[in-house]
DNA sequence: TAGATATGCTTAAACGTTTAAGCAGCAGTG
DNA sequence: CACTGCTGCTTAAACGTTTAAGCATATCTA
């Protein structure tokens, strides 16, 4: 019994017409009547015909492929990138093939080779902290900041610390503490950037970086909030939400009410960050639309790319480089506390 | 200029032998002198040949790409089991095609027949809750739980329950409260009945399960812990590290004091789980193990599914179903209070 | 020394698709 | 009626690889 998928031939063998006319049935490309393409159509269908999509990759040169290289996949923040790339890139009929850079600083550049040497048709990337994206002949998006050598697309990470800072004024902070993890992190040094940009000179601010903190004091060593708060600091912005998960809970532990005795923000409202007591008040990238820039740039490069046969592919630009992102307010921020304690 | 990649013809040509025996040399398959072999070899390395994946596909009949299966990339769960399985199918020479079931119950079973169609050897998948997953001639690897239907392999959720039971039995609470989110989740059945295992009749048991508490108050509404610990319930077990958080940031808000006045434990060691105040005790999985005995197991049938051709291919299944899980004990795990306030 | 066997390589076919080119038949044109 | 052009289909080549089969030449065996 050979119940195995029909190809094209035993297809067009069934039908009693030659492969070729099958295949432009199925592809709406050659001349043919209408009526018999409806026919093969329905037939294809009947038979369970399946194109492979191996010899259409080697006939016409696609794989139908896109490769991801994400820095560490196990980090919270990226899954929602992936997730939207996967969907966008779905529906413009290409399968996402990751690749983990494992924060490792040759393994991104061994990731991209390994896509490559798989025949992928293009690449989206996020590069891992102060790294430089190899050129190739293979097209590839960058998602990074709108600074970044050859970024393609990325959130307006400056303008949502803007958003940030601005509603920590509104709120009457005077005293804010800055919280990140790694000053080599393009993304995070532009979020603070953008932080300073809308605090004033009559505002006191300070910066402090996890990484620094900890290669004193060990790995998951406390950051000993609570003295800022004695200082008189009342808000706490950190770069990203799981870092203010690690401030809120540090405050609490110590004591300190959140939000009626300090404020505590974050960013990229991960999916607990609604759920914690005080719900976080975070700011929202809009990853399906930035999924959709770069994915549509990404397409657009490889169906340009066929024309002209040129080594190096250019650099992968979006009609829009920037998308804004939005605050969400929620129970983790408040007024200024009146006096210090 | 001609800069694109050569192929085995130029290859051949280039030395003067013929194709065969180019791909031999290669592959290191058929009959040749060691010196030859070895002179193909530097050649092709310094003419910078790289095999085309779609070719060798069409011939072999295998395209070295695994799919990949998850219910939703945005859950914090997940993603270390995609890190996991593209580490070690990476290893294997195979690529990871993803693909999201959305927690949407036809998008599973489209989702692997899309891989299917994108020509993947085998997939690895685990199964959104409650799911049928349908038989195919492509080997189907299954993480779920020991008892889930043609499952591969899985963490031995029960165990591990049971180890977070005799923790809690161990530290002297008496009044237990049990926190799931969904009870059609077969990982999570098996988590809480593994607890009850442990857990003697002397002790009070009780189980809460969110989504219902969410039916009637709306998502994110609090579950109200404060008042079970006003009852005398001193521990709270819960199901999966997000949960445990949402625990732990209502209870301080409550002003309770962990681990001092109440205990909270999770499961799944998601990477911030150690970083917050206190550090949450929870069971870890042992996921680098869980991805090797699945992806050996499905290329293990892959290899096979050739001499037997049969339609339907047979459950994969691992040397070892089950995997062990460890306890890690932090600092939000506490001996019982004595007196109830 | 004749025959068998092993060695080192080549020839050629096959995988399943796309697509340029070719070829009848037929309608329209001058 | 000869010529052109369109329509609807077929023929055949090509993509790059693997691998069975073939074929000399060299080596061993009796």
């Amino acid at each position: 019994m050979k119940a195995a998928r029909p190809n094209l031939s035993e297809l067009a063998r069934h039908l009693g017409v030659s492969i070729a006319t099958a295949s432009n049935a199925l592809s709406g490309k050659g001349r043919l009547s209408p009526e018999l393409a409806q026919r093969i159509r329905e037939t294809a269908n009947q038979m369970g015909y399946v194109p492979s999509q191996a010899g259409r990759a080697l006939r016409t040169g696609r794989s139908g492929v896109l490769g991801l290289v994400l820095p560490d996949i196990g980090n919270p923040l990226y899954p929602e990138i992936a997730q939207e790339i996967e969907r966008v890139a779905t529906g413009a009929g290409y399968g996402v093939l990751i690749a983990n850079s494992r924060d490792d600083i040759s393994a991104q550049d061994k990731a991209i080779f390994q896509l490559v040497e798989r025949g992928v048709d293009g690449i989206v990337i996020v590069p891992r902290r102060g790294t430089k994206v190899p050129e190739t002949r293979c097209p590839i998006a960058i998602i990074d900041t709108p600074k970044t050598p050859r970024n393609t697309v990325s959130g307006d990470h400056f303008d949502g610390g803007a958003q940030v800072a601005r509603h920590l004024t509104a709120l009457g902070h005077t005293r804010i503490l800055l919280i990140g993890d790694d000053p080599s992190s393009n993304v995070q040094n532009t979020r603070i950037n953008g932080m300073r940009s809308e605090l004033s000179d009559a505002q006191t601010v300070e910066t402090i970086w996890i990484v620094e903190i900890e290669a004193k004091h060990g790995k998951g060593c406390a950051l000993d909030l609570a003295a800022w708060r004695a200082r008189g600091f009342t808000a706490f912005a950190c770069v990203s939400d799981p870092h203010a998960l690690r401030a809120l809970t540090e405050l609490q532990s110590a004591g300190i009410a959140i939000p009626a005795e300090a404020t505590v923000t974050g960013f990229d409202n991960l999916q607990w960050s609604s759920f914690i007591s005080p719900p976080l008040t975070t700011v929202k990238m809009n990853m399906p639309e930035i999924a959709r820039l770069a994915i549509d740039a990404l397409v657009t490069a490889i169906k340009d790319r066929d024309a002209s046969d040129d080594t190096p592919s250019p650099p992968v630009t979006a009609r829009k480089a920037s998308v804004p992102m939005e605050l969400v307010i929620r129970r983790s921020s408040g007024p200024a506390p009146e006096a210090q304690p």
